[in-house]
DNA sequence: TTGAAAGCGCTAACAT
DNA sequence: ATGTTAGCGCTTTCAA
């Protein structure tokens, strides 16, 4: 330690000091308490204003869990998933208006990892927490929401307990795009399935199978393959499929992941996009249209999805008593030439 | 208020009393300090476990601004950028194993955000902060490491204040890839440059500069383009140059977002690359190959960018005393198909 | 309208 | 080896 780290805030007291008041009605002014003589107030201001006085959030924080405009925690599960990186853009937006920070946690599908952060996290005594949850048991949030820790879920909920949550119609988004397929005419259709304990996985996975029975299709369990929602899988199980004696004429790729790992899959074999193998995929970006081919994709609106998030987040922070609600966004069919 | 909050932690003095000792000793338990009897020790770690005891970082935080394992703080500008989540990806990595938190703040290329976000991550009193700041003059920045803010740059440096930073070869990285273009035959090279104050911005554009001159080409004015590094401008500024009287056969592009933008606008117009339009792009994205063409861009390494500016800054954060240190990591040209 | 003081959970200096 | 205590910066009762 050579240096002296000398890296220090000025606190409620050198304001108090120089205003010649007690620590107490600095504390009053900034807080905007009706108790205080205009005049005080106005000196008080001033002396904030020439100082540079900003508060002390750790301070707060340790005195009040229940004080506004602190810190939020953000725990999602992959981050190098544009879709979450959207959600939490949205997140974000809504967090700076209402000064709230962000303490992000990306467990990348590790639930080690995930119950690690969630001990940082109450630990850093947050004021709430939107989270996307390893699965609909997972115990650790639960705990959390049963201790009164104000969450909301976003991309999958809770079973054990009541809690706030932001959904698509997963069942229906994935319906939309199967149907599609099966309307151009494609019958050997296959789902590329992300982790199968995530609900989103499994209810993709229904409305794949609504959609081939409505459209009197054979469902072929070979066609049906689980991974791990992850790039690689998308390359593995693509491959998996096409190798197959009598492979798919059509891929329903689980989520954006998959979709880009089997993409690479089918340009490394050389197959020509949508004649000789089509594909659509769960999950929109902003460059699909640059795809080779453009890709055929149901959007989620995954930026409304953090925005809600975080405003249902906010509003239970202030109104702790009011019932949870779940919001069910809408997906949206963008049709380019994959398919 | 309806419901009360009940969501409260275990702290030192329950354990204590618990275990029939002071609360110094079980602190000292936690600390891993030499002086306590082994059986103590033995009784106060038994009762932690059970008690499922996590020391309070706020408090911790509060108390001690030199305590290790507590907050880092991150600025970058521009989540949607897949550059950046790379690089929060190492930071977030080396954190994780260092029981770091990460308070996230994305300002947007907006400085008053950027402000702001400053103010707030001072207020929280963290340990140390990885930024990409707005440009090499950055007040707010500079100020903080002044004061003795341990503080590691990335991608882009600060001009009047010694600092830590990790940077790469902008402008060998930019050579390698206009220089490969003229080999390639490219006489009319156009070059699409992100917000012109960054330094990496100007990099880029010297090291095109460099190749043009290297390989005797002209370099045309009307096909430097300034942008602001986004999506966006990439679509627009490409438009631009498409529409010229006399446009360009290939272009350079100087980010991710504008080569994606670049590329959504030829696709629209329908030329095809490399025929019509050749494109390099600086960054490479894990899905390049997959986009149409498979793109040749210069690739950064994003995640060791993040990975040795978190180790950087922990050690430093260790060692305040220590000399600055600049790393200059190398650029790779991926070749692919779009020239 | 204002101030004094307790206390949030912790560390470290000092005392025993 | 262990305990006592001050204090980090703040909010909030209670008293004046």
């Amino acid at each position: 330690m050579t240096t002296e780290n000398v890296y220090k805030n000025i606190s409620l007291k050198k304001v108090a000091e120089k205003a010649g008041v007690s620590i107490a009605t600095v504390s009053r002014v900034i807080n905007n308490s009706p108790n205080v003589n205009p005049e005080t107030r106005i000196k008080i201001e001033k002396i904030i204003k020439d100082l540079k006085y900003t508060p002390n959030r750790v301070a707060k924080r340790l005195r009040n869990r229940s004080s506004s405009g602190s810190l939020l925690g953000v725990l999602i599960p992959d981050i190098q998933n544009p879709f979450y990186v959207e959600v939490l853009r949205g997140i974000e937006d809504v967090a700076y208006k209402n000064k709230y920070a962000l303490i992000m946690c990306n467990f990348a599908q590790d639930e080690n990892k995930e119950k690690l952060y969630l001990d940082i996290l109450q630990s850093e005594s947050i004021d709430g927490l939107i989270a996307a949850p390893t699965h609909e048991h997972d115990q650790k949030v639960t705990n959390l929401v049963k201790a009164g820790l104000p969450i909301v879920c976003v991309d999958r909920g809770l079973v054990d307990v009541d809690v706030d949550v932001v959904l698509v119609e997963n069942r229906k988004g994935a319906f939309t795009a199967v149907d599609y397929l099966a309307k151009k005419g494609y019958k050997r259709i296959a789902y590329i399935s992300g982790i199968p304990k995530l609900p989103s996985s499994r209810d993709r996975e229904l409305g794949f199978r609504d959609a081939l029975e409505a459209n009197k299709l054979s469902v072929f369990t070979e066609l049906i393959k689980y991974g791990d929602s992850r790039h690689d899988s998308g390359v593995r199980l693509c491959a998996e499929l096409l190798e197959l004696p009598n492979p798919p004429d059509a891929i329903f790729a689980g989520n954006n992941l998959i979709t880009l790992g089997a993409l690479e899959t089918i340009h490394k074999k050389g197959l020509k996009i949508p004649g000789e193998v089509a594909i659509i995929g769960f999950d929109d970006m902003y460059w699909s249209i640059s795809l080779n081919p453009p890709l055929t994709a149901v959007r989620q609106p995954a930026y409304e999805i953090g925005k809600c998030a975080a405003e249902q987040l906010i509003s239970r922070i202030n109104n702790p008593g009011r019932p949870t609600s779940s919001m069910i966004l809408k997906t949206e069919l963008m049709i380019r030439n994959s398919c």
